[in-house]
DNA sequence: GAGTAGTGTTCAGTAGATTGAACACTCTAA
DNA sequence: TTAGAGTGTTCAATCTACTGAACACTACTC
């Protein structure tokens, strides 16, 4: 399985079906983690250990699709991925549907409520309704996170078996920390989890931001193709109850149950 | 300038310097526009004339990198994209700065005002403040729009040179149209861009939805790479005055003016 | 069940994309 | 001015990714 039968196959991962593609993709990848979003050719070709010769003609290919622009000397993300982004967005019906649900829903209504994927290690918020502007939240769509510093990202992963999150998050693994309250091992995760599991729904008290609570649910994939998905709650620690929570708890799980129903 | 020198070039345009890279992007691009966003192999290899061999490699290539998702048989965007766009649009300053100013704004804190960047002669809307819950807009973050139908649209290519605005709407062009009031013909188009240059500022009256008028005020650019953005506001007709206006087109150039001058 | 129209996959040969060394250029420093 | 360290570009040779025809498969239709 992992015979480099290609020679030039040292940079990247094995090779690949279209060379081209993958180191593309490669590029995509490397502007978007860095810090500034700006790379010259030569720190891509560098980074990615691609020859010059062959960076320069990828980027040319990517500017012509506007997938990335020059400026200047520097190498940016284009804006067709803001487009590419949104067709894919635009196509996922259970973001209209959340959209519609949060609007009517008696609590939630007045709360804000987001929708996210889970990608590997990470949460992708795809969908915001803010029905409280007073909480003004600093993640916007399309922003990642770690799974163990939400609710969502937990709430996600408690999903998965047990050996699946074993894998990911091996014993002794120290957690990536935002406040005091965050996960700090991998073995905290993994009682929390479990605790989410008995109770059907997944919580965060201050663990990424101070002063902020937040409640979650999957939403159940029943095998079908596509990512899972998960609900979540933010409300302000300082205004949040108990009973407040549960009625919202109740709401999203409803959500999440029509949203797991293609039938509505 | 157009001498296909490559054999092979027919389908798409003229020879790539990676053509790979370019034909990966025609796949992205005929999945985003696909009505139902979902293509088998061979309708993707015979919409865009690449042999199924081709169009295979092709699409193992972007399902490794996650820009596409196998669904059985069909293929579909991948939630690669949501995070390459979030990324570009996490890295335009401009974006961050316009919701703080909306936020803090005496008039615009109350209304729908909306970023959007030009491509081509389409509009793709950036970010989207919502300060009027009442005015429920239908279109999204990343969402396209002829130019000629919107506020923001008229207000960006007025800003072109008029030879360059010739060119993309030849005399006699008809254009889209979505209400009764919208624009039909490039001659109306270009008659009214006069009237947005001479009063600094485009306006939209029931020309894409009706009961919903717009004002929209274009940002300088001074000859800075980057595209060149818009802003606009939404107000419903019927709770529409001259006076409110004319406050919500001084805001917006204020804060079109502060976008453009890096310095804040 | 045989026939048809669709799917995607395989594989050896060849057309052509990739390559690296040399080049042209712009800075900054001495 | 000259040197040096950086940038991106060029081009012919080579090695490989692409191709097309044949194949295997599924799903209907008759």
């Amino acid at each position: 399985m992992a015979d480099s039968r290609s020679p030039r196959s040292e940079g990247l991962g094995a090779s690949s079906p279209a060379p081209a593609v993958t180191r593309a993709a490669a590029v995509l990848e490397a502007l978007a983690a860095s810090p500034s979003g700006r790379l010259t050719l030569s720190d891509l070709s560098r980074e990615l250990g691609i020859p010059k010769s062959s960076t320069s003609n990828l980027l040319l290919a990517l500017e012509e699709a506007r997938l990335i622009t020059r400026q200047g000397a520097d190498f940016a993300l284009g804006r067709k991925l803001v487009e590419l982004g949104a067709a894919y967005l635009s196509r996922l019906d259970e973001v209209q549907e959340f959209y519609k649900y949060c609007e009517q829903a008696p609590t939630l209504s007045g709360e804000t409520v987001r929708i996210a994927m889970l990608d590997g290690d990470h949460v992708i918020y795809l969908a915001r309704y803010e029905g409280h502007p007073a909480v003004r939240l600093t993640s916007n769509i399309g922003d990642k996170m770690p799974v163990s510093l939400c609710s969502v990202g937990k709430a996600l992963i408690a999903q998965l078996h047990d050996h699946d999150i074993d894998s990911m998050f091996p014993d002794g693994m120290e957690l990536p920390t935002m406040t005091a309250n965050s996960l700090k091992s991998a073995e905290e995760l993994k009682a929390q989890i479990s605790v989410i599991r008995q109770r059907g729904y997944a919580f965060e008290d201050e663990e990424s931001t101070v002063g902020v609570v937040c409640l979650a649910v999957p939403v159940p994939t029943h095998g079908a193709h596509g990512p899972s998905l998960g609900l979540s709650v933010t409300a302000l620690k300082a205004t949040y109850s108990e009973e407040q929570g549960a009625l919202m708890v109740k709401e999203l799980k409803e959500l999440a149950r029509s949203l797991g129903n293609p039938m509505g």
